[in-house]
DNA sequence: CTGTTAGCGCCTTCAC
DNA sequence: GTGAAGGCGCTAACAG
């Protein structure tokens, strides 16, 4: 392989002039600078990525920390994954992929300088590896905001806001008895951030509405689905709005919903806390409250490659909800409240 | 932070030997290794990945490019991706992440010496890439057989024989009527090659079986795959024997089934080409051949490191099939040959 | 605007 | 069993 020795002499330049054309780091005469172009083009010259880390410092080179339990969507990771990929690109930034029960990946990559930075995705409240990224050199950025976000920045949904949204959306169409379905169990009991937020934000934005709710978690089958509606939308507590934030459920909604004899916003109004795509793919959109996957990756990847060089005060972002209505919710009128079929 | 010298000053040996130490590739005294480990844990001292890869030529890092497509089951990509991503740490590899749309990443990665080999998914009949690969310097793994696989490795399931598989299972049962739902249509138009496989597999086995078929591309949607099943196993003609091969549709299938008013088995045997964890996860789980996805990322990372260093041949390598009953397959009587309301 | 040169941190051959 | 020293290819002062 060609070095950048070789380009140089082919050149008849010196090595440091061969790395300013490629770094344009200071400024080269158009001439001696189509030479070394040319040099490199006939050599097949490219630079080597270890010397350049090890001479620079820098790896190029961005760790991005995934999920990969059940409980998560697989495709809504894969959106956050690829708005990752493609702004890192943008910062001529290559990304490596650990996994979240890789144990010590983190410190390895880290402390070797693998990386210049981290993004790590699907934080807890009480995260057991954020310790680790507090003495870790190398800068951070969670998506998803931990109980204690001292000395990290992150970035997230606001995820509290949606349901806030949500619930004021139905309260304001007239709506008194309002459910939440939720993520599946085992999303809730580890405390995903996400979880939390959206469960704490129902019920606080219910209590100031003076309005009765519900709110469960539901497993990601029919039969969760099927249990979970009958206990809050039938008999005579039952909601006339609902909220479901459960990426997995969106699909057989309708349907399942349709079996039960329940038309969709005649009998519930319903809004979803969800992907854009989600929300959109089934034949009838549901009005929702979009979940911007692709924003909060590359947010996260914007404010990684902030703090690489320079040291910026740490900071918690959170991206502003929006409601879009889409007909699936309808103001409530005596016929929805009492003519429904239980 | 610490660097090897300030270890072996600390230590009181030779740079050298506390590489040694490290690498293990000369017979150390417990006593010098002792020191060096001791002085290497009280100054927290962790190689440089850099300059490690600069002397050695060697990043430790493994190329994955993956697809993101929407005609492409993300959650079977994971199960790859994390059986990569597992194995390569076997081989302290970390995994650098490439999307397929990234122009020219292969390039760069590979020629820049960022990974010392790829392992590239998805890969259809006639893959553009493929002139690339043919020309680099690293050792280069594919998930799929290219048409002309001319100077490259690849692993893959053995699509075609699981077609086969089911065929003949289905016709030992006395099945003579033979439907095949595929994959996406735009799986199907850009020749990724397991589509192209399962459906060549398919009308060999049932042309040499003299059976009747018929297929068809399915898109993942509920109402594509009515309008599928209604002419594949719907009136006259109606197939009593049905392979699916489409992880986004098999969960959706009973229901469907149930809808149009068709039993399993008894009006109509279902063989499923899927991953074991998508046949078995509906309540009633499906007679299926599994695609192993777990066990062809792992041989693909091992074909990768096994040219790593010295020269090996270049190979295909297939997995084969194996289909397991789990009752959704009957013999054919004379009552569900004729029996059945159309 | 360009060249010279001293490292960056680790690996490995050679000498003991 | 251990040490010394050159080099891997590039970057960024420093010096013109």
């Amino acid at each position: 392989m060609a070095t950048m020795n070789d380009v140089a002499r082919a050149a008849g330049v010196s090595t440091s002039t061969v790395s300013y054309v490629l770094s344009g780091k200071r400024t080269i005469s158009a001439d001696t600078r189509n030479q070394v172009l040319a040099a490199i083009e006939k050599l097949g010259y490219s630079p080597h990525a270890g010397a350049r880390a090890l001479a620079s410092n820098r790896s190029n080179v961005l760790g991005l920390v995934v999920p990969l339990r059940d409980d998560v969507n697989v495709s809504v990771v894969m959106q956050f994954v690829a708005a990752v990929v493609t702004t890192a690109r943008n910062f001529e930034q290559d990304v490596l992929l650990l996994t979240q029960d890789d144990i010590g990946g983190i410190e390895r990559v880290t402390s070797q300088s693998v990386v210049d930075g981290l993004v790590m995705m699907d934080i807890e409240a009480r995260d057991p590896r954020i310790p680790l990224l507090a003495k870790m050199r190398k800068p951070a950025v969670l998506i998803g905001v931990p109980d204690d976000a001292h000395g990290l920045s992150c970035v997230d949904f606001d995820f509290a806001a949606a349901s806030r949204v949500s619930v004021r959306h139905l309260v304001e169409l007239g709506h008194r008895r309002i459910a939440l379905i939720g993520s599946p169990q085992a999303s809730l009991e580890r405390h995903a951030t996400y979880a939390d937020r959206v469960r704490s934000g129902f019920e606080e934005a219910c209590r100031n509405a003076g309005a009765h709710f519900a709110s469960r978690a539901c497993e990601p089958t029919s039969s969760a689905l099927v249990e979970a509606l009958q206990e809050l939308v039938t008999g005579p507590q039952a909601a006339t709005g609902l909220v479901v934030h459960n990426e997995f459920l969106i699909p057989f909604l309708r349907d399942t919903l349709a079996t039960m004899g329940l038309r969709v916003p005649e009998d519930l109004s319903i809004v979803a806390i969800a992907p854009t795509d989600v929300a959109l793919a089934s034949t009838v959109p549901w009005t929702a409250v979009s979940i911007p996957a692709h924003d909060i990756g590359r947010t996260a990847v914007e404010m990684v490659m902030e703090r690489m060089h320079s040291e910026k005060p740490t900071e918690v972002r959170l991206i502003v909800p929006t409601l879009v209505e889409r007909g699936t919710t309808v103001a409530v009128t005596s016929e929805s409240k009492d003519g429904r079929v239980h």
